[in-house]
DNA sequence: AATAATTGGGCAATCGATTGCGTAATAAAA
DNA sequence: TTTTATTACGCAATCGATTGCCCAATTATT
């Protein structure tokens, strides 16, 4: 048994016995058809099951509504909620999204990249890869004219519009909570450094000890610390110290912070008043964790839609010339056991 | 300043001098041009930065390599991990994947499973809505002889192929886990029983009663409680009565269940040893709750694969005759502290 | 009544790649 | 050397919709 036809404009034109430039004009709305035609096509259309094709449709038009996503991974809370939020608009605009993931990989990222260069997307939103790598492959992007937007991970140097935390304010803000609370030796829990992110928040770490006296001490910085697994190693690691630390930062991710937690009650630590732990991300379970665990909420959701938002208003209709913006969001530091020591 | 043409085949086929057709064959690798022709069309088309424009491609050749997906919502561990999954086989195979949400409402499942037959994708992968509806928009899939697959939340009645979960048998175990660790009064949250999914855990929880000799009390079961707050109620309510029970088994999700907790303990109901809790889905939290919540691992990365293979291996040659196949996967009781009387 | 303006709709090119068919040039077979 | 087979490549149609341009019929204007 093969395929049966889809009934294309031409079936319809066909049936009424017009043109089928008609009949496209009918199901555009356009107004260089009488009313009656119209409704004519219309009902037809709908009684013989029509369907756009819209790849062809896309090709003569030379455009396709549809935005690229290249994420590390799907299924990570922070990325999942921030493409729902895309979704949430571009659904609204007609515009489809097309996902990949890179697995925190180089070489699948500009896989990733190439195929939705291929499929003429209109935009390219992305979150690139912790492996370090060139970047062509987004300079291809924007020698092709197709907009880029990145978000969360960002490559500074690159001109291309921005959607980020504030990262370093927001670290800045938890460090200084920390220290409010009265803790007096706070370590950091740090990321790949060459990532951005990471390294702004290193920055407020830094900058919030300087701007209230506090020395900054080599031995309280544990750096690649972002799983659970690699936070518990950390926090091991800082409690065998001859002058361990009061408070742990865990700049990474809530995850580590649990891993923090864990390696803390394990060793009879008590949370908060021995030790302080702050994470980073808000994830769901760290309101229920016990203590449940002071983090950082990065607005994720809401920041998809600024993604597709700032995409919408500033980037589909205008020319290329525009100048790339940088939206900064603060994230906003939700306080919960894990520091409240007074 | 106007957007800079896209090279072409043609483009390379004027500055090589040869046929349009011998460019598009090079680059396809076919063996009808000569190895050095070859070579020489593919380094040119890297010279001029060519890139394939999908939409021509797949127009020309009647078939588009993109998978639709449709779920609920795209930020739910769950639907996440399905779709990381079916990620990972589809970019092996080279499609690609669009992701849409209905936000459990039918209408917009609706709008999302019309615009992906406007796409022209081979599969549509769909998890349906809550909000009961008709299920035309499926037929029509069909109809239009497109591969369907539906996993988890199926339509039974509709003949395509199905990747589901043996919730029934799931439910049944976790139950007899619990009458096993001397719960004699065990209490059922149970979802929208127009969604399979639901009233197969339903069925399983009765057939463990009975098989054990345990009656069906109606007062036992608490309809609709699918979320956090839902949850926290019902047990509220469940609490209230003369007999109370001495286990809960929120078979909706980690989630009510979760709600369960807090509400017991809340009124300082210990767990497990006068309450038993079981929860559905095995979300990351319920690993760190205090105590840790017993629950249901539905394998869903894995499930995002399998679905994937199926269609890989049964769908994309064969011809659309073929038997629609169910694959049921089981799923496996987690058992934690929060049921562990004994 | 004659001319101008408007409306509705058809023709055919176009988007960019693929592919069946035809054929010249070359190699192999008789 | 002639005939047949093979190889490499070109021509042109095709996928399904959109759109610029042109023209006939109708309506408005003088």
């Amino acid at each position: 048994m093969k395929r049966q036809k889809r009934t294309t404009i031409y079936d319809i034109a066909q049936r009424l016995n017009i043109a089928a430039s008609s009949v496209s004009r009918a199901l555009s709305n356009s107004n260089k058809v009488n009313a009656a035609t119209k409704a004519l096509v219309l009902k037809t259309a709908a009684e013989m099951n029509y369907q756009q094709n819209a790849m062809a449709a896309n090709l003569r038009k030379g455009n396709n509504p549809t935005i690229g996503v290249v994420v590390p991974r799907i299924n990570q809370g922070f990325f999942s909620n921030v493409i729902a939020g895309l979704e949430e608009i571009t659904y609204k605009k007609g515009y489809n999204l097309i996902i990949c993931q890179s697995n925190e990989l180089h070489a699948r990222e500009v896989d990733c990249v190439n195929a939705l260069i291929n499929q003429h997307v209109s935009c390219i939103v992305i979150s690139i890869a912790a492996e370090t790598g060139s970047y062509d492959h987004l300079q291809q992007v924007l020698d092709r004219q197709i907009r880029l937007i990145q978000f969360d991970r960002v490559v500074e140097e690159l001109d291309t519009f921005k959607v980020i935390n504030d990262n370093e304010r927001a670290s800045y803000e938890a460090v200084t909570h920390l220290i409010s609370q009265g803790y007096k030796r706070i370590a950091l829990l740090e990321g790949p450094q060459h990532l951005d992110i990471f390294r702004q928040r290193k920055d407020g770490y830094i900058t919030a000890l300087q701007k209230h006296g506090f020395p900054i001490l080599q031995e309280l910085m544990i750096e690649n610390a972002w799983t659970k697994e690699l936070g518990a190693e950390g926090t091991a690691q800082l409690l065998e110290l001859p002058e361990p630390p009061d408070a742990i930062f865990a700049s990474t991710s809530d995850f580590s912070a649990l891993g923090v937690l864990e390696a803390a009650t394990a060793k009879g630590i008590t949370v908060p008043e021995s030790l302080g732990i702050c994470g980073y991300s808000n994830e769901p379970f760290t309101e229920i964790t016990s203590p449940s665990i002071t983090t950082i909420d990065q607005y994720s959701m809401s920041m998809g839609k600024t993604i597709a938002n700032l995409y919408f208003q500033e980037m589909e209709v205008f020319d290329l010339n525009i100048e790339p913006k940088i939206v900064s969001i603060k994230p906003k530091l939700i306080i919960r056991k894990s520091t409240q020591k007074i």
